[in-house]
DNA sequence: CTTGACCCTCCCCCACGAGGAGTGTTGATA
DNA sequence: TATCAACACTCCTCGTGGGGGAGGGTCAAG
């Protein structure tokens, strides 16, 4: 029989954590004194520790070793335990890549003394909007579209709430742009790098409440022959996000860092940008102090 | 001014993250409302809420980042700052690198249907002992030596614990042992795979109390031309110990294996072996109850 | 004025222990 | 056999990054 302290010492543990796993049931001692508590170990226990320890490196929850060493379980469970285990392994390690990546990146930026743009990385939930889309020719006729939209939902009484901007893809052969989207086939999609600076499929959108029901009032609506419709903008499962803070007629630069960072961080788009207008002073989209979130939905390269 | 609710859904966040970052000081609200307590936010703080997620992303913890928002690093803190994540997430990159081949080790083994053999990596504290250091030409001299030892170590009314086999690696051009250590000059030395089949430099040592102040007496003793020494052996920062559990005879399967998981996990052996006899039943170190633990001290190759 | 949606605080929970306070027990020495 | 240092015990708090829920007050639209 040896003390707690003569088999932690054996087994290279502190005493708390032996303690601490005979509280949660991990490694029992073979016998407690039941007037002075004390636990006591015997040496054979050593190699049950040392497995505990061993599948702890595997980095095994004290749970998951507990459902192991005490529910028996079989081979095939065991395999399937370590298999998932294997599976979370590989995630954090591609995280840990990821984040290094970044880091990185974030480290070149901050030598280069170029403005800190963040891009966060987040999952976008879908929202409800009603929208009208429409190609436009140039940049300038992206205000006057939504405009109209504002007043055709102001005429029906319509609450709604911010201005969402949706990008959607195009195919130009000419395009130089770094935002490109590339389909399955090989073919490409592009979008524009510098917004505004010519075509654009461009959805202009409204916030409305997730319960709103007006829909039927409008889907059928015409406007200059496009159907204003309502519907549910899809999660994001994967989006870089960029706060922009300023003239919308600047935000070029955002596109530009998102391209730099895209293929410096091993992502690339996957689907519509979006530029949710957060605040438009005075009603001027050239307004110093207005605010618009652009989202980039991305997959791993 | 926005509602928690409403800037939770522009920043695509929950209520209580925000919440806990106001508890913490992370991001506070522009205004309280104190007599409800209402938290309100501006739009303008997306960009902070943005930036904190970005450095989330990154790795960084919300105390770090607290740091680097308030207290309003220059650059060369930040890049301090960021080279520690840097090397950190290095780490933590290596660890999931090394526990991802563990695994896979693991499952291979598993689905060979080998016997498993816990090994488990720990540090090893130093250990006061009392040794004496002989050449072997075969395991038989081994048992004897630890005898005459332990009679020493009674005569002198020593208390002692545990015997410990120390295994220096040896020089041998004809080996074909696996466990070699590399040194930096480019010779090999060699540990016995199977132990006692051949020649070894063995220490016999028993331990003794840290605090045990008997070493004067002993450090001129002699034994058939040898020096019985009072001496600490050193910790080993990175070990991977087996136990082993039957007669001594067969601890060789432990040897092969380690041999073979040191392989595949790429890491090597970077010192003496030790054998702690932990229980040598009858005093028979053939008896089926016997338990052993080797600890192989290690580095990455 | 009502009612449902919204917001508040407070407490417990997850994993894996470390560190310390305060108190009781053991065992080796004198 | 007495003593005292070393050893053991329980219980508490702390850290990280929040989630879940109870119980209760508040807001806004119809």
């Amino acid at each position: 029989m040896l003390s707690i302290g003569q088999f932690a010492q054996i087994g290279q543990v502190t005493i708390k954590l032996l303690r601490y796993y005979d509280r949660i049931g991990l490694l029992k001692p073979v016998s407690i004194n039941d007037e002075t508590g004390y636990r006591y170990y015997v040496i054979e226990q050593l190699a049950d520790l040392n497995r505990i320890i061993a599948l702890k490196n595997l980095g095994l929850s004290l749970k998951e070793i507990r459902a192991m060493l005490h529910d028996n379980v079989s081979l095939p469970e065991m395999r399937g335990m370590l298999k998932l285990k294997q599976a979370e392994i590989r995630q954090q390690l591609e995280q840990s890549q990821r984040q290094l990546s970044e880091v990185e990146t974030r480290l070149s930026l901050l030598e280069g003394g170029s403005t800190q743009i963040d891009v966060a990385f987040k999952s976008i939930a879908p929202q409800k909007v009603i929208s009208v889309r429409r190609p436009i020719q140039h940049g300038d006729e992206i205000d006057p579209t939504f405009e109209h939209l504002r007043v055709v939902l102001k005429n029906h009484n319509l609450q709604f709430g911010n201005a969402i901007g949706i990008y959607h893809p195009y195919t130009n052969d000419t395009c130089t742009s770094r935002l490109a989207l590339v389909r399955s086939d090989g073919t490409k999609l592009y979008f524009h790098e510098l917004p505004g600076s010519g075509f654009a499929d461009l959805e202009a959108a409204f916030t409305v409440q997730n319960n709103a029901s007006s829909e039927l009032q409008l889907t059928s609506e015409l406007w200059t022959g496009r159907v204003i419709q309502s519907r549910t903008l899809p999660a994001i499962d994967h989006a870089a996000t960029v706060v922009f803070h300023g003239s919308f007629h600047d935000r070029g630069t955002v596109y530009h860092a998102f391209a730099q960072q895209a293929q410096e961080g091993g992502y690339r788009l996957s689907g519509a940008i979006r530029e949710v207008y957060l605040r438009v002073a005075d009603g001027d989209p050239y307004h110093p102090e207005n605010i618009v979130e652009i989202q980039f939905p991305i997959e791993r390269a």
